[in-house]
DNA sequence: CGGCACGTTGAGCGGCGTCAATTTATGTGG
DNA sequence: CCACATAAATTGACGCCGCTCAACGTGCCG
């Protein structure tokens, strides 16, 4: 289920300053923004002589359901859903993940959960043993993976309010919005924020809880009460997010 | 909204070590299984010098929605309701939290949270800023943090498949089901396992995206099916775990 | 062009919500 | 202890939202 490309890297050289920073590193989201950044010059070294690029192809597995995780990994860019399985069949997507968010599952097997990609997905990965050594050593990356982990308890409570409490139209705004929400900041262009959607329409029913006849018709419903505007099928404007946040019953 | 009766305790004794451990903590489960079992005897001290027992009468709450958390605690016994109110009152519980949970939003306002007590419940309160303080001097804590917190995003994101995948009836199941998984171990009496349900009918509803008819119904639909025998409303008998594991559609 | 995946739309049904009545627990004061 | 009040739980009748099944449209690639 997943074929990937390794690329071994530990090219690397001096800054500026005398610290030496990976090459691989030097223009990843990941070094500012996740956890990475909790890392001094030299365990981001031996973190990156461990680590590999990998490039997983649009529904290509990272870990599978059951497997023994044996790497973490960076998002470097992309969308990597998590999904759970019935055993007749039925599925539940329960999390997407940007860049630069951290994969995985410390001190424990991934409690059956698959990660797929969603489009095509760039991970920075590294041995899962390796890593855990290093939260050991450094108290600072156990501390991003705990911000991070606390964010994302976060939004899987957000999202089970979603998918108890709201009805299939409301469901759908708000889908909408947390994609607007992790969008890059679009230059004021008077034309309302347009957004690309990473997701199929039967991956945002799998999301949301719904069939795929639902999610299509609801979309509809709202492209006709002029919340949002088809610029495709993958992608949508939002002429006023007051609008849709009120369609999302927030 | 929430009315407690703090009672100050700076009561402690020497071990026969030589460790002092404070008379507060000296019987407390957290000690052992939570997250207070990471502090060495000083830290233990000094956290116990501060901190204190509070009582909570079923329906009393300990964080408000939108309030500034000043305080963490430790639930001593009884369970604690995590939820959510959407502007219009559809309210979704996201969470249980039983003894020894760790209760509190390190590093953040609440995330618009309400924890309320099922139940009269006690708990074991601090101040937020000493126990952040504390968090950043013991990388232990910490780390007994980060996994209380992997552990509740893994429970989170099963509950989002039950929301979002399940009927009614295998909803009701996998709540059984997961109040049965937490209550102590019973000796093996050939009556099959018995448990108290923690929450009303209309908490449960809240819990599982239903309304307070459909749970009772789905209640005599379960044991008419003879998956579940009636104690009373709020304690049912489960002849064969597996029996329900199957009507969770697990 | 055909083949295929994806998306949309329609018709009809059923599970769960709504509204309402009744029964059962829980407590409170005489 | 009973009488009463109140909340919690059960049960029934009915309607609607979202699911099922089916047909059709659309875009992409060989």
């Amino acid at each position: 289920m997943s074929s990937v490309r390794p690329k071994r890297s530990d090219v690397h050289h001096p800054e500026p300053d005398g610290q030496v920073v990976p090459k691989l590193c030097e223009s990843c989201e990941a070094r500012h923004r996740g956890v990475c950044g909790a890392l001094p010059g030299d365990d981001l070294l031996r973190l990156s002589k461990i680590s590999v690029r990998k490039t997983l192809k649009s529904g290509e597995s990272v870990v599978c359901d059951e497997d023994d995780v044996i790497s973490f990994s960076n998002v470097l860019n992309g969308v990597v859903k998590l999904s759970k399985l019935l055993p007749d069949g039925r599925q539940q997507i329960v999390g997407l993940q940007f860049a630069p968010d951290f994969l995985g599952r410390p001190f424990r097997a991934e409690s059956h959960l698959t990660a797929e990609a969603s489009g095509d997905v760039h991970l920075c990965s590294f041995p899962r043993a390796e890593f855990e050594s290093m939260m050991r050593d450094n108290p600072e990356l156990e501390h991003r993976i705990l911000a991070q982990t606390l964010e994302q308890l976060d939004e899987a409570r957000d999202w089970m309010m979603t998918l108890g409490r709201k009805t299939a139209r409301e469901k759908i705004a708000s889908y909408l919005l947390m994609i607007a929400r992790h969008s890059a900041p679009q230059p004021p262009s008077g034309q309302g924020v347009a957004i690309d959607l990473p997701l199929s329409r039967g991956d945002m029913a799998d999301f949301l809880g719904l069939t795929i006849e639902t999610v299509s018709r609801q979309m509809t419903a709202l492209r006709k009460a002029k919340v949002i505007e088809f610029d495709s099928a993958r992608a949508v404007r939002i002429p006023s997010l007051r609008a849709l946040e009120r369609a999302a019953g927030e």
